[in-house]
RNA sequence: AGGGGAUUGGUGUAAUUGGUAGCACGACGGAUUCUGGUUCCGUUAGUAAAGGUUCGAGUCCUUUAUCCCCUGCCA
């Protein structure tokens, strides 16, 4: 972890919901090992591989590690790859990364080998296909030759029941033997199917014959062309977990339905299984709990709709700041603290409702604020040229000042930061015609320059069109670090109303600086018009160019944190967090903004324009 | 009466399992402040509805309402 210090919540530590209150009954009664051993506790973070972790799934990483965490016992990081067509070796390594940079380890995790470890679904299909075969014989399994159209057909609706399959009764050693034909790639795609033998009439459509296996006759990333059958996720997740001895199996609510036939088939198996039975001993029989997702507003987190995000070219890729993907949150400034404390303070329930995604944004303020180096930047910068400059030594001099580099850490220290005759502040800081409540600039006014001067506007000076191009100021040399200074003979101390950022045009370098707002303008994207992208906000991204920054943002200083992810974080001055984009090279530096600062003269403005 | 799940301030959640409805965030007000940041203090507002059992109901019973999930050879 980064020696960027702790996030507010420390994840799992004594978090208690429903699930823990599961796991503690079960420890207490030794469900799963000896009678207040918690560290049988086994879980599993089982993503498929067909696309990239999105914050959605960050909870449930957090939920299943912490579980681990939390009881001293395991989470698995499995990858659920039984679909070849869908599923890509590329998304395996960004998965794999995201749950590394979250901070999460499984058994046999190592930083020089990014696999190692890791468990996969294909790893499992001989033991699946085994299980299968005594299914057959069993007489609990057959091989269906309908089409799906058919067998769709033939499923009945929700409130009429199913019609079962002409081959619903063959022979078993008919069904052994197509079944070995469909393994071995004799037969086409679709031409039939393995189905359990359940229960066409049952209220729940999952237990109506559900099929196990479809051929499929597609290369495998990882088993290649040793499978002409890949198993459907009913069948295949509870033997994962099984194998695996899962002992709390967690998913969300879509797959309560599911919880029967989960069941049924480790059930299936363990029947007329037990201590001197031809079939073998009993298979562990982990449990399912199910939990309601993460539902934020003001993002989507479907597969479907992300990618069209990033195929339509509405963001610029998977790793676009505003995509609420790990890697875009990650690029965009986020940390892995803030994440972990967000999925921590959403809780973990059975109750579908909507999270509020400004709690992650204080999640990210809040850890920044305590550990982010403080800099200066001005985003649009406004000339201040100091009239009486020469007054405190030679009209071109440089002063350096000490600023302070983090007001939550007296560690932190300070830095020298340039101070001369040639300023840039920014162009909101000054108002030619303020209303009463705007503190800062203004003809006449005196303002501080944080930790450097205070200065008055004695003059304002524009273009032939009217615009401010330059404001002229003198500056108190009494105050001298941003100090008041002494009193006047009738004892009246002065004083200013605001403190301003700076940079210094003698010393200062130039960057792009990219300002995201919310992709989305409506807490519940495609809500109204059943389109998410009719309420994409046009305004999502903007990027400011020649934006002003202090020199010291340019070189990395000894001050700054080790963060874990290398990326480096800053809080500019009275703006926002913001982090180095990669786009950046030796000369031209790239800032993402993270989060503004909360900015109660934004909302004081919005209440009354 | 197809099946399953859910409902506590604006939002997210707690309530020792029948015993004072609490916490956090937000909003609002105030104090502090060399960031209109931070921090601190205060205010605000709730058991979906109606019946019933009980000395006592968020919790138990009945009815109703609303929302979510389920008819992929996706996961």
């Amino acid at each position: 972890m980064s020696d960027a210090g702790p996030a507010r919540v420390s994840p799992g530590a004594e978090l208690r919901h429903f699930i823990t209150d599961i796991i503690d009954a079960d420890v207490a009664s030794g469900k799963w090992g000896p009678v207040g051993d918690s560290s049988v506790v086994r879980t599993r973070f089982p993503p498929e591989p067909n696309g990239y972790l999105h914050i959605g799934h960050a909870k449930s990483i957090c939920l299943n590690f912490g579980l681990a965490e939390r009881y001293g016992g395991v989470c698995v990081l499995r990858f659920d790859d039984t679909n070849p067509v869908k599923e890509e070796e590329e998304f395996v390594r960004s998965i794999i990364e995201d749950v590394r940079w979250l901070g999460f380890a499984w058994p046999g995790a190592r930083d020089d080998d990014l696999k190692a470890g890791v468990r996969f679904a294909s790893d499992y299909f001989q033991q699946m296909h085994d299980w299968a075969v005594e299914l057959i014989r069993k007489g609990k399994a057959y091989v269906d030759e309908q089409t799906s159209e058919q067998i769709r057909a033939a499923r009945g609706d929700l409130t009429t029941p199913g019609t079962p399959s002409p081959f619903r009764d063959r022979p078993v050693e008919e069904s052994l033997r197509l079944f070995e034909e469909m393994v071995q790639g004799r037969h086409p795609d679709g031409s039939m199917v393995l189905r359990a033998r359940i229960d066409m009439a049952s209220p729940n459509m999952n237990l109506r014959d559900p099929v196990m296996y479809r051929i499929v006759n597609a290369r495998h990333h990882r088993t290649g062309d040793a499978w002409h059958v890949y198993p459907m996720y009913d069948w295949a997740h509870g033997l994962e977990d099984s194998i695996e001895g899962i002992t709390h199996s967690i998913c969300t609510l879509e797959f309560e339905n599911h919880r029967p036939l989960y069941d049924w088939f480790i059930d299936a198996i363990n029947e007329g299984r037990g201590p001197g039975s031809a079939w073998g001993e009993k298979i562990h029989h982990p449990q399912q709990i199910e939990f309601a997702r993460l539902n934020p507003s003001y993002i989507v987190t479907s597969k479907r709709k992300l990618r069209q995000l990033v195929e339509e070219g509405y963001v610029r890729g998977w790793d676009d700041p505003r995509m609420p993907t790990l890697s875009g949150l990650r690029r965009r400034g986020y940390t892995p603290e803030s994440i972990r404390a967000f999925a921590a303070e959403t809780g973990v329930t059975k109750f579908n409702g909507v999270h509020d995604i400004g709690w992650l944004e204080r999640a990210v303020r809040d850890h920044l604020n305590k550990v982010a180096p403080r800099r200066m930047a001005v985003l649009n910068p406004l000339k201040v040229t100091i009239t009486n400059w020469a007054d405190g030594g030679e009209a071109d001099r440089i002063e350096y000042v000490d600023v302070i580099n983090n007001p939550e850490d007296p560690g932190a220290g300070t830095r020298k930061v340039a101070f001369g005759r040639t300023l840039y502040i920014e162009r909101d800081d000054f108002m030619e015609d303020p209303p009463k409540k705007f503190f800062r600039l203004g003809p006449g006014r005196e303002v501080r320059l944080r930790c450097g001067y205070w200065i008055r506007c004695d003059q304002v000076v524009k273009n032939e069109a009217g615009e401010v191009v330059e404001l002229l100021c003198t500056y108190d040399p009494q105050t001298r670090g941003g100090e008041s200074p002494p009193p006047d003979a009738d004892g009246n101390v002065r004083k200013v109303k605001a403190t301003l950022h700076w940079v210094a045009a003698a010393e200062c370098i130039e960057a792009e600086i990219r300002l995201f707002d919310r992709l989305y303008l409506a807490e519940r994207p495609g809500r109204e018009s059943d389109n998410h992208l009719d309420d994409l906000n046009p305004e999502s991204l903007r990027v400011m160019t020649g934006c002003k920054l202090e020199k010291a943002l340019g070189e990395r200083l000894g001050d700054e944190p080790a963060w874990s992810d290398g990326i480096r974080r800053f809080q500019f001055e009275r703006l926002g967090y913001f982090c180095v984009d990669p786009d950046s090279t030796p000369g031209r530096l790239v800032f993402n903004r993270t989060v503004t600062l909360k900015d109660s003269w934004s909302k004081e403005r919005a209440r009354n324009p």
